[in-house]
DNA sequence: TTGGCTGCAAAGCTTTTGCAGTGCG
DNA sequence: CGCACTGCAAAAGCTTTGCAGCCAA
């Protein structure tokens, strides 16, 4: 929730144009659900989403933020992503990057690096598939939960 | 199951090793199982490796295969890996290596490449926690699902 | 012998789906 | 006004847990 808010502003508003533009109605529901996704940094899941957005919606279902992260990944605006434990979570941020994740809590971070996004996949790769892209995870223990066991 | 059978051989027995050390039984069901885990190259599934070790022993559940997939994971036997999509999926090449996954049926290759081994962390990575490895995924769209949907 | 392990059953958690009413375009 | 969307409820899929009997050490 401490992206800028010119920048969150921003990407709500690409996240609507796209939405329109596939011919998806731009509900109430689904405003809240893109505008709280636009304006988060720790990669929510869907029951946190879920309750951010009651705040201001109380009638929201789950079943409908499931639906709209669902149609947003579909449409490219925001991407899903696992860590080896937990819930699946939501990245608003769709440009070339990389991520930290803490094995314990199951914490990701974003991480920006010039270097890693130019790099190439091993000729050996071209055998299995087509690639569209490549991402880094640096895997270890975050800060708190280093703290919290020793 | 294409792994060579001398390298199976021997990741059974360090499994076994490693077991057995850490004052774990080394009942019959497990041995089925780290024995199916060693020789795996395609990273399967606890649905696959219980129908796999079934054959062989009928009685058992898949509660058990559940237990120690999870058992070796914790003694670094295995590495959980978890697609976008699809239950978690196990892979006994604990080394250094990296991976190819599929955006449409989930398939996960190794890749083996030296350069991308000693893929070192920027440097801003320090400070949201203590990174132990890297692992890099180039995502894309594997043959079969190419060719499935033109 | 005995404490850890197994199989069974039930439950927990995440996610998907069918349906009827609602509201966006 | 029509059809996509929503909320509700039920179910599906993956995983974990409690318990009583069993077996590796």
């Amino acid at each position: 929730m401490s992206v800028p808010p010119e920048a969150a502003l921003k990407r709500a508003e690409v996240m609507s144009a796209v939405l329109r533009r596939s011919g998806l109605r731009l509900t109430h529901q689904r405003l809240e659900i893109l505008k709280e996704l636009a304006a988060a940094d720790v990669h929510p899941d869907v029951e946190a989403i879920y309750h951010a957005v009651r705040e201001r919606v109380p009638t929201i279902s789950i079943d409908t933020v499931y639906r709209t992260t669902a149609a947003l990944v579909h449409l490219g605006c925001v991407r899903r992503v696992s860590a080896t434990v937990g819930p699946a979570r939501y990245d608003p941020n769709v440009g070339p990057h990389h991520h930290f994740v803490c094995q314990s809590c199951g914490l990701i971070a974003d991480i920006e690096d010039a270097d890693l996004d130019v790099l190439s996949p091993p000729s050996a790769v071209g055998e299995l598939g087509e690639v569209s892209r490549a991402e880094v995870y640096f895997k270890g223990v975050c800060r708190s939960c280093a703290a919290r066991s020793g």
